[in-house]
DNA sequence: CCAGGCCATAGTGTCGACACTGGAATACCA
DNA sequence: TGGTATTCCAGTGTCGACACTATGGCCTGG
């Protein structure tokens, strides 16, 4: 549910559907607007102090994007996201990661190898990541994503990974997450696709990528489907 | 109201601003609108026969799937299209397709292997194809692509590349063709993949298709850089 | 008591008007 | 005359009002 109490983030910067469309996509991301929930245009125009033009044009913008959808004269919903549909995404990942991966191996800079490095190992010390679980790991996970795709220096290639399919994937983050109950595991994929780039060899960088990400993907087509059995059971 | 005046383009389906969505992705993809060129709303508009609101929102689609760019307070822009970006539109291509080629392979029936080897046979003797021009071809090629994104079953994946890929693509179009000069090359190409769909051979086709792309976007490169030095020398 | 149609209402769809911004042409001053 | 300040205009940004559509409750007739 939407908590009506406070309004902590009004709107006065540059344009409003900048501004708008940031915080919408921030209030989706963060799960205050649930998958499939419907969303009301006045409503929310109201909590955010502004009109519902650019509202409607936020919306839009959202919906080119894929994370909400409209229905003419009904409304418009946040995305649903089945299993199978995460399935998809994460395929969708595999061939744009592994290619960022590519690229990455051919360009990257030996600083920025050292860095991710770095990152890895305080991943590996990590009391969270022995624990198999934690908040943390997670946007560490994307954090080393999220540079080997910039490392490949494909403005394009960069903003779908991290502008479309990221934002997608994080919509599912509090739903299940493709790391937990395998952190180790995932910890030493990263530590191979680091290798290969560190190599600079292409084709071994991308393959690890992919292989990391397949793995995540069946891993979580599990966990969910897990996660179904125990709500049925529940019920 | 909306009057009843007949004229060519104008718009009175569901709704607006779906309607004009299409009427302006139709435009910018028929070059009607060129790349880089500015556009005002208010022209626009009147053009359509609808009030600036719907427009606006039609263009904020538009953006969010990379079509049209806007800079605040100054208006609204086609995609700028460098061959630089060309390239890397092309790599993601070859991510792109060459996973749903592999998802292809996995599922695709006889029946439909048998309707791409006809669409083949029939590139193959028509002339256009044998003087390596033509409009028919090219978008022959755009068909058989088709077809494949949409044997892969992922419904993401083909949105991915049928909805957003190929509208940038086909913005290149009469700029330069990625296949002219290369028409039995591409031919061959395709003969291959489709062998590899027919094997069912998930690894084969996937390499298949991405050499096709990576030759499709060298030729597209070596031909984007001789079409700038003829310009260059014309003036 | 139930089925079917009518009406009230909430919410989306569209519009025209007004406010604000950036740029260009012009006027002014040294 | 050249450079700078000023004014004006075209165009974008935002808003509130009105029109239309869908949905749920209510009323009526069987």
């Amino acid at each position: 549910m939407i908590s009506g109490e406070t309004v902590p983030g009004k709107i006065e910067a540059k344009s409003l559907v900048d501004a708008v469309t940031e915080r919408l996509e921030a209030a989706i991301i963060a799960g205050e607007l649930t998958s499939g929930e419907r969303v009301r245009e006045q409503v929310l125009a109201a909590e955010y102090g502004i009109s519902r033009g650019p509202l409607r044009e936020a919306i839009r913008r959202l919906e080119g994007r894929r994370l909400l959808e409209r229905i003419a004269n009904k409304g418009v919903r946040v995305v649903d996201l089945s299993p199978r549909r995460l399935d998809e995404l994460l395929k969708v990942r595999e061939a744009l990661e592994g290619m960022a991966c590519r690229l990455a191996a051919e360009r990257i800079t030996p600083d920025e190898v050292a860095k991710l490095r770095e990152l890895l190992t305080e991943h590996g010390s990590s009391s969270e990541v022995q624990s198999g679980e934690g908040y943390y790991q997670q946007s560490g996970d994307f954090d080393f994503h999220f540079r080997i795709a910039k490392a490949s220096d494909n403005e394009f290639l960069i903003s779908m990974i991290t502008g479309d399919l990221y934002d997608l994937l994080r919509v599912y983050r509090y739903k299940s997450s493709t790391m937990t109950g395998r952190a180790t595991r995932a910890l030493e994929e990263h530590h191979a696709i680091l290798d290969a780039l560190d190599a600079g060899d292409p084709d071994r960088a991308e393959a690890a990528m992919r292989v990391h990400i397949s793995n995540a993907r069946i891993h979580a087509g599990l966990a969910m489907a897990k996660a179904q059995q125990d709500e049925d059971a529940a019920d």
